[in-house]
Order: C-alpha cells, then structure tokens, then sequence
DNA sequence: AGGCGCTTGTGAACACCGGCACAAAGTCGC
DNA sequence: GCGACTTTGTGCCGGTGTTCACAAGCGCCT
C-alpha cells in the first residue's frame, strides 16, 4: 500500500501548520497550468521565505530538483499524503446557531477535501430540519457513528462545549475544532485546536496600540 | 491619565497570544464574585502551566501579591489596558457571504468589547438591505470613514480579499482579520492576522493521521 | 564531454520560548 | 513582634524554530 518507503521523520509542528498553505498555493499554480516552481516562488506566493520553505519540504524528503525547482503536482501529492488527505474525512458540526449555520453552509470546506456529513444540535425544534440540504441530528445519534476519520467542529455556546467534547470523545473522536470562547479538557491522543474571534481582535487591538505609541515616541 | 509608568517592556508574541484567554477567564472568575486568585488556579482555568503564567503577567509588572495571589479586577484592569481595550475599538466586515452572515449576528463580539459598526458589500442586490439590524454600505462608504480604532474583517471571497486589503489599507486601516483562504501583502505597519478554517482542519487531519500510524507500529 | 549557472538541501549560529526550581517577599497566627 | 507558611517573580537551561550562507547536485549550452 505504501508508494514510498515512508521516511517516517518527525514534522515539526510549525512545519505541519504551514502546509496546508503550500498546498493550497500549488493546486492554484496547478489550475494555472504552472507544473515547475522554484522555491523563492513559493515562498513569495506562500507569504514565507524561501530559506525556511526549502527546510519545511526537506522533512517531506527530496523531492525538487537542483538547479530546476518541485514539480507542482508531485509535491502537491506528497503534502497531500503526508497531511493524511488520501482518505476520506468527514465533518460533524455540532452546534447550529449563527456560527453553525454559517459552517455548514460554507463552500470551502468541499473544495478543500472535507465533506460535512453530520450537523447536530440539541434543540428539538431544530432538530429533523433541514439545513443547506442536510438533516440536522441529535448529538446520541452522532455518537453511534463511526468515528473513523471523523473530525468534529463545536460551534455551540460556551456552556455546553465541554459537554458535547466528552460525549464525542468517549465515542471515539480524537479531532476537535473548537469555536466555543472556553478551555476544553480532553485526555492525552485528542486534539484540539481553538478558534476565537474575539482572542484575534485582541491581538489586533494591542499591536495597533503598540504602533501608535511607537508613534507617539517620534511625534510627541 | 496614565495610572502606572507604563513599564514599556517587550511583551512576546506568544504572551500577547495568551492575554486574552487571561482576561476571559478573570471576567468570568469576576462575575463569579471571585476577587483574589492565585498562579496555580488561574492557570487551571486557562489551560498553561503557572510558571508560564507568571512569566506572562511579569511582561506587565509587578501585579500580584505575595504569599496572597491576584487581584481578579485589578488584573483584568491591567490586562484590558495593555491589549489597548480601553479605548472603543469598531469593527466592520466585508464580504456579506454565509460567514460574513453569520459573524455580522455573532454576539461574542460586542461580550468582548467590540461594536461591529460597518457591514460592506459590494453586491448592490446586497447594498442598502438590513442584516442584524445593521445597513449594508458600499466599500466606498466605508473608506471615507476614520479608521483610527478600526479592525477590517475580510469574509469575501479570495479574489477579491487583496482588493478589499488594498481600499482599507489606503484609508489608513492598519488591523485585517482575514477569513479568504488566500495570502494577503501589506505595507509595513498593517498587521494581518488570518483564521482559514480548512487550515485547521488540516492540521486535524495530520495529527489524527500520525496518531493512527503510531497505533499501527505498536498494533500490527 | 565538460564547464557554467542555477537551485536545492542542510550545517551552524542565533533567537525565542517553556519549564524547573528557588530566593524574595508578603500574610497569618500566636 | 516574630516565626512559619504561602505564593510570586525570575535565573537558568534544554528544546524548538528561524535565518544565513554555502556546498552539492542537476540541466543546459557549447
């Protein structure tokens, strides 16, 4: 099954964070027809620079060529397999109020290899609806699911967050996208990535603030 | 109007990155009716170790008391102040698609101290209606505003976010949240931050993969 | 066939960050 | 007033990530 004798390196974690980016940069020079890039290209369509693209592929093994660049639709394969996209993943949303609406409704989870299969929420008026062409299921029913590949985006409200992680924990999931403004606790092989709005205007905020007393140095 | 002599310190990235997630859990410890609380328990709530903490609030100055701990209000206070909160920060978000939808209804903005005060779009179907009780303007509208406290939320497609980067940029907006899966070039000065929900997903997909493979050499 | 120019892959230095462990400093009880 | 206890703030170190700079390798041209 395995088409390369698996390097098995180990990623670092700012390595792997970056490439999805790379991917995404290549299937666009792919639709464009480009089959040959060079690492100062990338990187500059990439927003990182080429030093530190060319260390990020090296973990993935060698695969450009000297004096040429990476061919495009290679290396888009490689970090495809190496981000675990060769099989299929599915999507639980779980949580349909604005955020959960909008997530469901959104495109560009599909276009990107992951398709949304459950949408769950609690209310029983919402509950056997339809949204964006999908019957909306209690959280027992996602729970008797396989949990296989599955990856679950919790987009309820704070309060119940944690609640919704142990019960699609204990069933198995180990993938967790949390939009929830809380801390969730979660046993050691699940993990969890964060995603707070409001947490990134904060960090807006301050540099904004930062850069104008900067200013204020020079200007007084 | 200065309460302390503004420590001036490098505060680290990483640390920035944190504040937030100490100032959430200190309001909740605050309604709670919570007024001192130590290292150890605030780090607790906040998912860090308590050295790392401390390290964290010592970019700050000198806030907590020995042998006692934190004062929650007065923390939070200091907190607010150094992520620029005092002052009224405005948001507006471009791009009226299914997230913009969703982000201009989310009420976790205004609970943190952020009034969405502009929705812009460019569909003139779009321009002029209502959404959550807020007119969708123009982006022309929007650039002949003041940008000074101004965070510019792009949720457009991505070939249009550069173009949306550009007009705020040129209006003197130096905070971007961005939501286009694209990358975005700026001058020097504007500080963009972006949240690309199939990044996330991603990574997701990596770790569950790796943690897959790891099973497997232990399991054949 | 051989040299030349271009690009990759990586050794090494550097900056950053997280954690341990402990001294400094304050409170509480008597 | 003083000693014991508690908790902060920080010096130090090991690991991680980033950048520079260059040798190695590949294709092209003559």
């Amino acid at each position: 099954m395995s088409t390369a004798p698996a390097p098995r390196r180990e990623i670092p974690d700012a390595t792997v964070a970056r490439l999805p980016v790379y991917l995404r940069v290549l299937r666009t020079l792919l639709a464009d027809g480009v089959d040959v890039v060079s690492s100062e290209e990338l990187a500059e369509a990439a927003g990182v620079r080429s030093a530190g693209l060319r260390r990020d592929l090296s973990y993935l093994g060698s695969y450009g060529v000297r004096g040429v660049g990476y061919d495009v639709a290679r290396l888009a394969d490689e970090i495809a397999r190496e981000l675990g996209l060769t099989q299929d993943r599915f999507v639980a949303i779980v949580g349909m109020g604005n955020l959960g609406h909008a997530l469901a409704a959104y495109s560009g989870f599909a276009t990107r290899g992951f398709e949304v299969r459950w949408l769950v929420d609690n209310d029983p008026a919402i509950v056997g609806t339809q949204i964006a062409e999908r019957c909306v299921v209690a959280l027992e029913e996602l729970t008797r699911q396989d949990p296989d590949g599955l990856i679950v985006v919790i987009a309820t409200p704070p309060a119940q967050a944690q609640d919704v992680a142990d019960a699609v924990v204990a069933m198995g999931v180990r993938s967790i996208l949390n939009f929830a403004p809380c801390v969730l606790t979660v046993p050691d092989g699940v993990e969890v990535r964060k995603v707070d709005l409001a947490t990134e205007l904060q960090i807006l905020a301050f540099h904004e603030q930062r850069g104008r007393d900067d200013l204020r140095e020079v200007n007084p």
